[in-house]
DNA sequence: ACAATTTTTGTGAAAAAATCACAAATTTTA
DNA sequence: TAAAATTTGTGATTTTTTCACAAAAATTGT
């Protein structure tokens, strides 16, 4: 009776992240608060959730409220970078071999790309174990020095990797963009990396925010021109839109 | 001001795990149980704390509470394990540079690992973002195709590292070991992988716990003389400690 | 099967903690 | 430097949790 009430419970919150004591106390209308208090007491001994004020929460989504784990807290993935993740990975196709970064709009793709049948190559360490976890996808990690703000490799050693390595799609995200300045990013190691990567692949894709437009980082990598296709969110100004257009590239 | 003092909590929490609002009271005595109140809400929305009755806890302690992030659950970190990664990291100096292997004790022994100002190579992805945590290591992730059942690199691209890159001490772990098959672990890239890294190392340390001895795995890298030092727990049979120490071995 | 023991559960009161609302203090901005 | 915006403190209020003890249910040994 109580052991399989507390499984319950314990999967519930799995399924549903979080629940408050009223929740519960609808799912199971036999026993009482108290009760069900209890039982999470016993689970939150045992580890497997976290009560918090009004209820309980699941690990699992401990974790994913909080963002990635290591990933830096600034960096939350937002509605908007979600949408253009999905879009993104819907132009991904099988059996293609492609590159992406190891900014965090490249793990919000990471995470919506389908586990299908692609080589994928980054250099952001959290990317590739989002990517390890899916079955298919064949996931090569560029090595080089740590850096630990934004948890990817770096440095000429990681260079050296796109000598013996082959793919016919970049796809990268940038910290700021305006016309003058084109593509830009915090890091000069980052803004080598991503140029030599538009040189080894046929094609590139931009992934990128409207909160970008207008800022100037650092270090530019790429101008308006470089790229194929510019994935964006709505609030993506028209008349800019049109600067892109005129240019051939497709923008979604 | 307030920023300051977020940032402070924040790295409270992240030291102490867990803390009531009482101690954070006692931490900040010129304000109000209301501000730190309101601080914790903060940081909650931020995902980088979860509120929990009575104070808060980090992140990383709900994540330590429930094993690993994407590691392998069955992948515990024991007593035994812990204690072997305090010995081995008591060994480290300042100022050195190591190799160090991807499997789970080597996770152990890089949160062991003090975080002063030494060099780590390693073809582990949750072995480097857990070190990339401490400030003063240098950590390089050697590259190559990503193993998704151990999250480690491998492939001759990795071995390639090893041309460019200086280290005195490898220390590693093993999956199994006996007199006449020496050290041995379950994949040949990463059989390659410790071999190249003995060469290039000075000094190799292994790290053992009792329960793999007698166990054999497929790829044998190295024998019993290969090692400098033993690091192992109190379960370690004493007749073989004894064939460790006629060649010169150091137990510990 | 039955009495004794242990475990689980429910209830209301008490305690603890969190929220709310508003005024005071501080900081920022123009 | 005044005005506006933000941050902070206080006490009352509300919500949630804990506590303590009795009732109910389940388990155990005979």
């Amino acid at each position: 009776m109580k052991r399989e009430r507390i499984e319950e419970i314990a999967e519930l919150l799995d399924k549903r992240g979080k629940l408050t004591l009223e929740q519960l106390d609808d799912f199971f209308p036999n026993v009482s608060q108290m009760t069900l208090r209890r039982d999470l007491f016993q689970l939150e001994q045992q580890g497997r959730i976290i009560r918090v004020r009004g209820g309980a929460m699941s690990v699992k989504e401990v974790q994913k409220v909080s963002g990635e784990p290591y990933v830096k807290k600034t960096a939350i993935h937002t509605d908007e970078k979600i949408k253009i993740a999905q879009k993104a990975a819907s132009l991904i196709t099988e059996n293609s071999s492609l590159f992406m970064d190891g900014g965090t709009t490249a793990l919000s793709f990471a995470k919506e790309l389908p586990d299908i049948n692609i080589h994928v190559f980054t250099n952001g360490l959290a990317v590739a174990i989002e990517l390890a976890q899916k079955k298919n996808i064949d996931v090569t990690m560029l090595g080089g020095q740590v850096l630990k703000d934004n948890l990817s490799t770096a440095s000429p050693v990681a260079k050296a990797y796109f000598e013996t390595t082959n793919f016919e799609l970049a796809i990268i995200s940038a910290s700021a963009f305006t016309l003058e300045n084109g593509f830009s990013c915090g890091s000069m190691v980052e803004a080598d990396l991503l140029k030599m990567a538009r040189k080894k692949a046929k094609e590139m894709y931009m992934m990128l925010d409207s909160s970008k437009i207008g800022k100037i980082m650092p270090y530019s990598f790429a101008r308006l021109e470089d790229i194929d296709v510019l994935i964006t969110d709505d609030n993506f100004p028209a008349d800019l839109k049109e600067k892109f257009i005129e240019k051939n590239i497709v923008v979604m």
